[in-house]
DNA sequence: GTCTATCCATAATA
DNA sequence: TATTATGGATAGAC
């Protein structure tokens, strides 16, 4: 029977390269320690089998574990680094991630905020006919004008509300009262003060984020509203 | 002629035993060659020469380097292995970063909305005089309910504005007309439409952080408030 | 190194 | 797994 030449390239049948694997490499080591025999030196083979993390070596001599520990040790160290360097890309994947979570969270804190402007002012006409769309748009310009404040430095916000307590000038004087009466009636959830507002940005630098809000021009166009305010 | 069958046995002749060593070591590299290219693996060959100190290496030459390189190969595998976990492990931290940064941001933007509410409804209080402190409260809690409103299903608010375009009622048209008008005059930003809600939570559901929201004993309650209503 | 007779490794097959 | 035909390896001669 004809028995093809093999041709020197990778077996792609898998059982066919298993088979030739194992017969090679039995063989290997028939060489091998002839090899060894017959000229007196020391010989192995080092073969790193496919699903095998660990390689297999022949013969299993003290000086053969000898050179493999010592390349094992050689590619300890080359593993830590790329180890070291992949860890210093991840965490800049991390970073990158939560830089495009920060921005994503904004966008939609941006979008309902703005919502809730608009259901807000809305409601509010509707229900109580106390304004008119003159007042509304007033409104909807002071409350942005508040906005940035808050946001540009709601510390100070919360400094100027709480110092001014003792040196409360008459118009200002009024209204800080009032703000000091909310906070003494405590409850309120989330009243503004100063421990809260410490514990805010905790670390994470978000206030960006509203500095660059985009109240400057900002409410809510209703241009293309035709908006049905029987469900408010 | 006789062709003898070498036993396999040290060859006590000297030049026999060399060229021996050089025959077979050239066929024990062929040999690692030819498997590890068939099978698709690494594999070496190492010798420890008569008198030399130094290991003679297979294939690509007896270098040092080369050997690094093979090492190098055989601890790919493992090297992967490993890298994986560390990703696996990144990426929890991501999340785990993630998590807290989400969290962080919906602390300020709660908050920051606070105090928006609160300093909104006493500027406003202040400069038009229009509003008692009952409606005030009356405006907070609407606010309550509406921003419960939108975050529970923004999308939904979203589809019943621009659905009912067409089926205005009487009452309601004014509303409309009011709005409007607002509209008209225009600026206005950040308006909401179709699609910028599609954008709004973009793969990342922070939708549920709003539905969280302290709105739920929410509004700050001034029942207790003693505000000095002088400015209104 | 080369050649060659022999032996062996092994791919193909059962 | 076992067999077998064949190409390759190689000891020894040159």
């Amino acid at each position: 029977m004809s028995r093809k030449k093999v041709k020197l390239q990778y077996i792609i049948n898998q059982s066919s390269r298993r088979e030739t694997y194992n017969k090679r490499k039995s063989s290997l080591l028939k060489k091998v320690n002839e090899i060894s025999i017959l000229c007196g030196i020391e010989a192995c083979v080092v073969v790193y089998g496919e699903n095998n993390v660990e390689p297999e070596v022949w013969p299993t001599g003290p000086e053969t574990q000898n050179v493999l520990h010592k390349f094992h040790s050689l590619s300890e160290l080359e593993r830590n680094k790329r180890a070291e360097d992949l860890e210093g890309y991840l965490k800049k994947s991390i970073e990158k991630s939560q830089e495009q979570l920060r921005k994503q969270i904004f966008e939609n804190k941006k979008k309902r905020f703005t919502n809730f402007i608009d259901k807000a002012l809305i409601n509010k006409h509707n229900n109580t006919d106390l304004v008119n769309i003159n007042e509304l748009n007033d409104m909807k310009d002071e409350l942005n004008d508040l906005m940035e404040f808050i946001d540009s430095n709601i510390n100070e916000v919360e400094k100027k509300l709480n110092s001014t307590n003792v040196e409360v000038g008459e118009h200002v004087g009024h209204r800080i009262e009032a703000m000091i009466g909310i906070e003494q009636q405590g409850n309120i959830g989330n009243a503004v003060n100063e421990g809260d507002m410490k514990d805010d940005v905790h670390g994470l630098d978000i206030q960006n984020d509203y500095q660059c809000l985009p109240w400057d021009n900002p409410m809510l166009s209703y241009h293309d509203y035709n908006m049905d305010t029987d469900g408010l």
